[in-house]
DNA sequence: CTCTCCTGTGTAAACGTTTACCTATGTGTT
DNA sequence: AACACATAGGTAAACGTTTACACAGGAGAG
């Protein structure tokens, strides 16, 4: 029950091994009376090349690399999932790994890929191990930033323009005639938090009011901290009449912070980064900045096939910034 | 800027290829010198070993397949968390490919893996491709179902007890006096599907009740087909005063359909099979069949583990079907 | 009729590792 | 002194592909 090589269908079809790997390859010259001899003998022994030889002799290993922060959270995921078809359409696979938005992780899951020799990595970085990084990408590997650009490195970069996004949300707020706005923020070493932040006190700023520090509270992206942040927010002298959150997760945490306070759903108008399950529910109150993760892995692909295509290696082409 | 082998490590520390090799893998004899030596050119080169090549010459490439029904879900995606710590633990990686519930895409995913040359395949199956299954088992690939077993395969599985649990949720119904009650229950080709719905079955009769096919919506795990099913169920003549539904997707769509309709949320008990994002915020309405995809990770892993651990290719052990 | 070029096929050398086998020391035991 | 055995390290052959090169026959051009 050993595996079937290239040798055993040569000799099957009695032709040379050169002539096999021609028939499976499409490349070079071969008759059409040997091509199909061969490939009835593939299908007669269900032989199945071994792509890591394959991978070695070609330099090439048809993989990528894509570093997420949370695999639980479908955000990444559907971005994950467009990135797939569209990595399996040119024959390449996705190698995904989950950092938990731990920098020690993310730096072994780099070396793994490293190791793996993945042509190209999709990072959506925790914010840290930027020489590594920047190591990388000297070494000729592609990094592709997504949702999140990371400080100090220039690549390409497809995210979501997150700052006047949350303008635009900060807006709503104070058109409904808040002046009272409470704020959770995300962990600023991560891009997305401090663009959206940054966002807030623009819009706040051109309303002509001061952000006051006593309604911002930081969280890190996770439920436990919008609960958190509940609890404080609620139960200043003062309390907040509306509140921007900063990311879905968090928001989840308020609603069930203000559960376990007693209060009414309803008595907070609510403006969230990211879509919530079941928000239409809640819709006079709640409002949500949709974001789009599957253009975001859409285009993500594009662009990694746009670069694996130019054989690269000869450019150095000064990185390309989109922002969506 | 080519990439460094181990021939150049060699040259520049002065030593064969063998000895570089022996350090790296912690095999055979080297003296302290030599070690350290060798440990101090790869750092000063940066040196990183090809896996590719490693994994060619070694016949194993430390990488284990898995295919999800849905990438984009929290509960597979929880399941594949635990299982890649696992995995990294043993220095395995993990490749995992997203079906999409179609066993035309789940085909493809096992072709991929065959040729990645993964050392076993960890599967959430859509319900089809069985002699395909059988013959990679026979190839001698060890195959683990997760979540999921597949009618006609026999192979460990690791997965939940949902008829028992089924059967529990549909008695809180007939405890709290519901004699009326609607049920969503999932495709029929999975397993999971059929297996709540005989739960469900059960705990009728064993009350004395009988299914009327008139209060059973077949779903197709989707949100969408939840909202259909609120939809029909809740039009009926006389509407079901409790739901039992079948996944917590279709438990969403149930609550859309709902609000839809105009329904205060509070008029129709619920149970759900699987949690839902702030459903603390229903508590009174709604139970949730807590699953734990953590565990069945951590199981699939030990699993795994377990399998790989005895070189296998000798053992034609029974299968050993486990259940949580 | 010769020269070139296209077609079809085989031979063997890579790709970058690991490892079986060999040799050479030293060290302790009898 | 003779032997066994542990230590240390080198040589070269694999692993399963792809592909550069070589060669041969046939066709078309001059």
């Amino acid at each position: 029950m050993r595996k079937l090589t290239v040798k055993d269908v040569a000799k099957e079809a009695g032709v040379s091994t050169a002539t096999v790997s021609r028939v499976l390859n499409n490349s070079g010259y071969v008759s059409e009376q040997v091509r199909s001899q061969v490939l009835a003998v593939v299908k007669k022994l269900n032989y199945q090349p071994n792509s890591i030889a394959r991978s070695l002799k070609q330099e090439k290993t048809r993989s990528i690399g894509m570093i997420v922060p949370d695999m639980t959270n479908s955000y990444f995921m559907t971005i994950a999932r467009q990135l797939q078809r569209k990595c399996m359409e040119i024959d390449y696979h996705l190698l995904i790994i989950d950092s938990e938005e731990d920098p020690s992780k993310e730096l072994k899951a780099m070396q793994v890929l490293m190791e793996k020799r993945v042509e190209a990595i999709v990072l959506a970085g925790t914010g840290g191990n930027q020489e590594t990084i920047r190591a990388m990408s000297n070494s000729g590997i592609y990094i592709l930033l997504i949702d999140r650009r990371i400080e100090g490195i220039t690549a390409d970069v497809v995210a979501e323009n997150n700052r006047v996004a949350a303008q635009e949300a900060t807006r709503l707020l104070l058109q409904h005639g808040h002046r009272n706005i409470g704020i959770i923020k995300g962990p600023q070493a991560i891009h997305t938090a401090v663009e959206r932040y940054a966002g807030v006190r623009e819009a706040l700023v051109q309303a002509g009011l001061q952000v006051q520090q006593d309604y911002v509270y930081e969280g890190d992206y996770s439920r436990e901290s919008g609960i958190k942040a509940a609890h404080y927010l609620l139960n200043l002298p003062e309390p907040p009449t509306a509140i921007f959150s900063s990311n879905n997760e968090m928001s989840y945490g308020l609603y069930l912070g203000m559960h376990e306070l007693g209060m009414d759903l309803q008595d907070i108008e609510v403006v969230s980064f990211g879509d919530l399950d079941l928000s239409p529910l809640f819709h006079n109150r709640l409002s949500v900045v949709q974001q789009n993760p599957a253009e975001i892995g859409e285009k993500a692909g594009d662009c990694i096939i746009d670069r694996l295509a130019r054989n690269s290696r000869e450019r150095i082409t000064p990185p390309i910034v989109r922002k969506y």
